[in-house]
DNA sequence: TTTCAAACTTGACGATGATTCATTTTTGTT
DNA sequence: AACAAAAATGAATCATCGTCAAGTTTGAAA
């Protein structure tokens, strides 16, 4: 599926290639859509400790914030795997909030009671922004939006926490640390 | 399609409803997914043109913008031809993205010379917010977000639009005109 | 080591539904 | 009335998801 695209993988190539009779993989997962939703969960479930590991050490929780929906912006442009999923997007927006947003909620509760971002219901604005933070991935893949407009992307997506343009630009401005490589993380289980 | 889903529709139910045979519905349309996105291109610009009806007095142009997309949210969780075509969000926001953009962007534009709102880029603020709206229907159509969150995902949309939270929050608890109802617009030839 | 039930695997098959295309019908022009 | 171009038709094709009855493996108990 990170191949080739959900849609383009038919669940036949998929046996084949775990080496499995094909009705072998309906035992561990219900659906062609459910295996879907199980290899995004893992994208998104491994790059989020890995931003985790990076902003350990940040002293501000809105570059904390700043830094995550950056950095799943360049990774959905960039990584191949990640854009050949960016079809079906209300499956990986789902994937996104539930999967990224125990941390991204809790920045954004942070960096509201220090005062640096205004906003009451964390759950909506993390909401909103897997869904416009998908939507601009895939414009940017489909070539419809410049890869050189990711710092206004960041800075209109950090406009919706409350503060204000400048301060956005700010934020979205500061020197970011590179991720480590991957390869730490264990498979969950299924 | 705006009945019982895009996919639950099967392009022979579709010809049997439009008393052609199976095949002549592809001398008009390519596919099942360019039917789709015309049906889609209908809704959007019919919309489009009941909002400019109402909004052609209004004075402050960023409460016109305001109001169009506190009426797409309104529209696509209460018409349920709209909820029936909220999967595919990529194709429901493309298509949001072409057929209102020339409105949204259009009023983007004269509220920030106003000095309304603070947006350099309003091709790129439409195209995250078609995508927050359309994920925001979908929420709460689904349920996962009660309707009664509409005010506060209007704030945040509008907060995009570089103001903060207060101003945003001040232009979308404006009272707002009823719109016209639906039948004055003509079908669109293919 | 043998036995055996539970768990797992298999791949042929059924069902569904999008799309094609050779043929027929309609339309409009000379 | 003749005829070519355009449109319509629907049976047939094709692709793929998901099912299931039958076979295989596993591991624990005897």
């Amino acid at each position: 599926m990170t191949d080739k695209g959900v849609e383009a993988a038919t669940m036949l190539e998929i046996a084949e290639r775990a080496d499995v009779g094909a009705g072998t993989v309906y035992n561990y997962f219900k659906s062609k859509d459910e295996l879907a939703i199980a290899v995004l969960e893992n994208l998104m479930h491994d790059l989020a400790l890995r931003i985790e590991e990076v902003t350990d050490t940040f002293e501000d929780p809105a570059q904390v914030y700043a830094f995550g929906i950056r950095t799943v912006l360049d990774t959905a442009t960039s990584d191949l795997r990640w854009a050949q999923m960016l079809n079906r997007s209300e499956v990986i927006a789902d994937a996104m909030f539930r999967m990224m947003g125990p941390f991204a909620i809790r920045d954004l509760r942070l960096a509201s009671q220090a005062g640096r971002f205004e906003v009451s219901n964390a759950e909506l604005v993390w909401r909103l922004t897997t869904h416009a933070l998908i939507g601009a991935s895939l414009a940017i893949t489909t070539g419809q939006v410049p890869a050189s407009a990711s710092d206004q992307i960041i800075v209109r997506l950090l406009c919706m926490t409350g503060i204000g343009a400048n301060a956005a630009t700010e934020l979205a401005g500061r020197p970011r640390p590179a991720l480590k490589p991957e390869g730490k993380g264990k498979q969950p289980k299924t």
